[in-house]
DNA sequence: TATCTTGTTACTGTATACATATCGGGTCAA
DNA sequence: TTGACCCGATATGTATACAGTAACAAGATA
């Protein structure tokens, strides 16, 4: 723990509240944490502030810290509002992509169509569709704020990691959409297809915490 | 200072950084501003880390802080994304205001064709009309990244507040036709008019910035 | 019984000393 | 002349002590 305390500390928290380790409502106190990492005050104080703006945390009585408690309507005003952003970024990328950047967004479709079965193989490649979206959009403040929301779904996935074979099928169609309306430039076909890719990835994630609850 | 210190110097430092105190580029060091504000390090710190969070800084060399300088290609970048999620969120309005916000919107939008030609009064309305909207939205995650970058707008804006007189009749046009297109409940017609809407405080602010330049 | 007051406690907020990292310049040897 | 290395200056990073604040509970008072 020789350097960047804080953001090991910012991060292991993070995991640990994606993983449960922290309950929702569980208290985070500066002193607890300091002892349980052992490291002092400092280093847990930006931590928790950090979590607390990326609405991780928030204050309760004393002023003190607790891991938020995300109710299910918290979860669809986040994947709405990640769809909308996501949508808006896809729409501008089917209008500015370069020659290239398009080839290179054929490949990726390409390989995920060829992958197989193999969810985490997929997960990697479509994690590389949507990067590759979003830095066609050629808008850093927008795939910035698109990148701190997706963090926060992140924490609601990472449990639910693996994806069945239908919905790998139904992504795999709907990748295969929103590729063709960016491929023939039309920004609004784009957004809907776009928009319903989050949408339907909403639905899967609500389900499975169904059937785990 | 008996409370809140951080928080102040942070809005203090947010404020010098728009009206030119502290210059783009000028190293925000925490040695020099803890006796510049006569405080200690620690509340400099917390302050310099959300302000680097929020955009306003940036680390240079010795990881030490600074103005981030923005650049025109910036500020095309933060109102593109200003105009994208604002209209996301006024055509969710559009589909969702209760009655009562909308006749709300209707009295707001009153108010603006009979305040006259007080360019202060008429901010303050225009800052109803746009919160209103928000609200309507019933999205806070939007809301709240929408908030985050008008902030960073702020920032531009603050040394060329007035409206002339030109502007402030066409922003009520691009209001009348926004309030027009949510309370028909036309979610795309309400983003395409909110979209040029922010298009149009843009082109107006870069032509300010010009003139001044 | 209701309420106001006051003390205790459990937190975060701030000050300050010390640790650590990084850049730049100067020295010395090849 | 130039490259390697060391050392000092200048930043932030971390530890720790102390201050401040707000919630809660107990006891006094009406």
């Amino acid at each position: 723990m020789s350097e960047r305390t804080a953001q090991n500390i910012y991060d292991l928290l993070i995991d640990g509240i994606a993983s449960g380790t922290f309950a929702p409502g569980e208290q985070l106190a500066e002193v607890t944490l300091a002892e349980r990492f052992h490291v002092s005050r400092t280093p847990i104080r930006e931590a928790l502030h950090r979590l607390e703006q990326a609405n991780f945390a928030e204050r309760g009585p004393r002023r003190a810290f607790f891991v938020r408690k995300m109710q299910a309507s918290d979860l669809q005003d986040l994947f709405e509002a990640v769809g909308e952003i996501e949508s808006a970024i896809a729409a501008l990328a089917a209008r500015r992509m370069t020659e290239i950047q398009r080839r290179q967004l054929q490949a990726i479709l390409e390989e995920g169509r060829a992958c197989g079965d193999d969810a985490q193989t997929y997960a990697e490649i479509n994690r590389r569709f949507h990067a590759q979206i979003n830095q066609g959009a050629h808008n850093a403040t927008l795939s910035a704020s698109h990148a701190e929301l997706t963090l926060r779904t992140q924490v609601w996935r990472s449990r639910n990691f693996a994806l069945d074979g239908r919905r790998l099928d139904s992504s795999r169609r709907e990748h295969a959409a929103i590729a063709e309306a960016i491929l023939q430039g039309d920004g609004e076909t784009t957004r809907l297809k776009m928009r319903e890719h989050v949408a339907s990835s909403f639905i899967t994630l609500t389900d499975l915490l169904k059937t785990d609850g």
